[in-house]
DNA sequence: CGTTTGCTTGATACGTATCAAAGTTGGTGG
DNA sequence: CCACCAACTTTGATACGTATCAAGCAAACG
């Protein structure tokens, strides 16, 4: 499952890093003041990784926090018989390692990036400082937090009652949402900009591999979606909305 | 059979709320100082619920945030098809309703007493002030979305990949760790101190009445477990951790 | 008491996993 | 440039787990 194929991202290990203005930038820190953007700005390192590099493995001990600068990254959780979840895809502005810094325990998912991908990080401590002076910063955690336990709280849901049809569909959607582009070929139908596999779908899903593609042929001939190296075509998400409510 | 005493609760409608003293106990304040404490007790409003009450229903605007104070809380998601699924059960010192009042959108869940429960209120409006005033409060509210988000991507991982089996085992030594307490007639066995019936069971792992009952059956063949009038003893934790470990 | 609510069991159908084998694609090195 | 390789995709046959439908039973309840 390691993909060595690197297409040609911006020459990250040229990148220049203006930490004010990543300061300024990142929603973590949104709302404060310039002079206080200034006083966090040293305290954020930047890092760069090729893609399908990981940032971080579930069970690591925690010691930096991540902010997305630049690319996707999945949040995988790994099991004892071999079979992977991947819970979220990630990007950027968005935190990774949140929670395993704040309470120092290990890293409860692996961080994978799906194409190159910049980070900033922030220390623990630093982190842990930022929080008890800005509360503005504690407020955009807690944010984030809410919006990442809203989800789960819906794949759950989806895991203990759709089908696998409806779970894909769903997936595919709030995959649009995030990363979706308009398909120029034609209007209406929206472009996934994220590489992945038909392993990755049923990662995604709490399903197989062989269940994705079938699954996935069916829309093909149903003309809901396209597919092809690695990129994925909603070409009907009316259709596919309606797919994911009814199945 | 089993011992079903149900220890009876103490007189709700007669409870003396001293709202001080609720500061000083609630994980929420913990860490702050006594005169916060007294500055912050006359936002607290005391209220409570008898078993099976609702407490508030997804989809309600979020007026207020509530932590438990005594009784246990179930949280449901309820879907379109009519199956509910139960999130988790909280109890004593949690916060319930807090994301919905933090991002002022309707509540994305329904909260559910399983017995006499008595709950302490705070406006939105007032809780926002505490979240901008005390750091400590807003990070006890980062602590406890930390640990609903783990256990949360803990239960996506089960539905993922376990069969019905292993998440019956999982949820019920869960249930214990929450609300376990020494079974008299047999050393090492626990007794789960909430009322549950099958369908709750159904409901917090993903699966219908039915397969629950079927493989509570078989748990109690394999001596694993015992259960009547909505108590369920697990008479042997080892095993049942074997199972939950390997199917 | 009858009535409701929860529990139990059985027969059957359906969805999905699993195993196996072959086809496809893009990249690598000769 | 071609041949090869590895990773990915596809299809088929079969087995298994779980949902569904149906019916009866036990216990709690007003």
């Amino acid at each position: 499952m390691v993909d060595t194929t690197s297409r040609a991202g911006p020459r990250l290990d040229k990148l220049q890093w203006n930490m004010v203005q990543v300061a300024r930038t990142v929603p973590l820190f949104r709302g404060l003041a310039e002079e206080e953007w200034a006083a966090i700005a040293p305290l954020l390192h930047g890092h760069c990784f090729p893609k399908d590099a990981y940032i971080f493995f579930q069970g690591d001990p925690p010691d930096a926090l991540y902010v997305i600068w630049m690319g996707r990254v999945k949040l995988v959780r790994h099991t004892d018989n071999g079979r992977d979840v991947v819970l979220e895809v990630l990007g950027p502005g968005q935190l990774i390692g949140e929670m395993a810094v704040l309470d120092t325990r290990p890293y409860s998912t692996t961080a994978q990036t799906l194409e190159d991908v910049a980070v900033v990080t922030i220390a623990r401590r630093d982190f842990y400082d930022m929080l008890e002076r800005y509360p503005r910063v504690a407020m955009a955690v807690i944010t984030e937090l809410s919006r990442r336990l809203r989800m789960t709280t819906e794949m759950v849901r989806s895991l203990a009652v759709d089908r696998v049809e409806q779970r894909i569909a769903r997936t595919l959607l709030r995959l649009s949402e995030l990363a979706g582009r308009p398909y120029d070929s034609r209007p209406g139908a929206i472009v996934i900009d994220i590489p992945l596999t038909r392993q990755d779908i049923a990662e995604m899903t709490g399903t197989t591999v062989e269940t994705a593609i079938r699954i996935m042929s069916r829309f093909r001939k149903q003309g809901l979606v396209l597919s092809a190296r690695g990129r994925v075509v909603i070409l009907s998400p009316d259709e596919l909305t309606e797919v994911a409510r009814n199945g």
